[in-house]
DNA sequence: ATATAATATTGCTGAATAGTAATATTGTCA
DNA sequence: TGACAATATTACTATTCAGCAATATTATAT
């Protein structure tokens, strides 16, 4: 665990990683590889979003090292690279829902 | 523990949630503000950037609901609204730590 | 009231980028 | 070889937004 403040350079390199997770149609994609890999094909199918758009989204994550690249003959399969995202999306949905939750609480009590 | 898929709703404000860490001036603030609530002016000094960017990253954070603002006399103070930021830095940072790790060994078996 | 300090807002510019249509590339099969 | 399917790339548009200078607001103090 570092104490020390991190330097411009290491902030730029986290941004830069939450800036690649700051999109609704990269999480989607991500969200359907958490099962299985699947190729770009599959992703277009169940992402609902054009195989252009979708094959620059995937390059996008795989330059960021989200994702592994694996052609197989005339597909090419993307995985999850580094399972790590998971446990990100994990902590913003709980604290989304915790959030949700107080909302929720104050609204029903001022009723 | 959600095992259902999220909706587009769901990833949208997910998403939002990550653009808001996207920017190395917030990181940085957020950083600073980790040990003790500060005023506008002091985040000024100690994170280099101008006072009107300053004060509006400030608002961003607090739209967002991670900083919280307080008014004593002629200063405003914010501080850490929900530490659980910091357990999402945490584990990015082990994570670019890890990779770095790694590109560091294979560069040193190759020599 | 008026001057001054702290903070916020406004209007702007330049850079980044999601999404798209069209086209190019790569691989398979006949 | 040529046709076809899967994937990637290119060129473009529209949108978003960080950073800035100037100005406005808010609070203090004299």
């Amino acid at each position: 665990m570092p104490k020390a403040m991190l330097d411009q350079n290491q902030l730029r390199m986290i941004a830069k990683l939450f800036s690649v997770l700051a999109e609704p149609t990269r999480l989607d994609i991500l969200q359907h590889l958490k099962k299985k890999p699947l190729s770009v094909n599959q992703i277009v199918e169940v992402a609902g979003a054009k195989q252009a758009n979708v094959s620059k989204q995937l390059g996008i994550l795989h330059d960021a090292g989200l994702l592994q690249r694996e052609r197989l003959g005339n597909l090419v399969y993307y995985k999850i690279a580094d399972p790590v995202i998971f446990d990100l999306c994990s902590l913003v949905c709980s604290k989304l829902r915790k959030d949700a939750e107080i909302q929720l609480a104050a609204f029903a009590k001022q009723r």
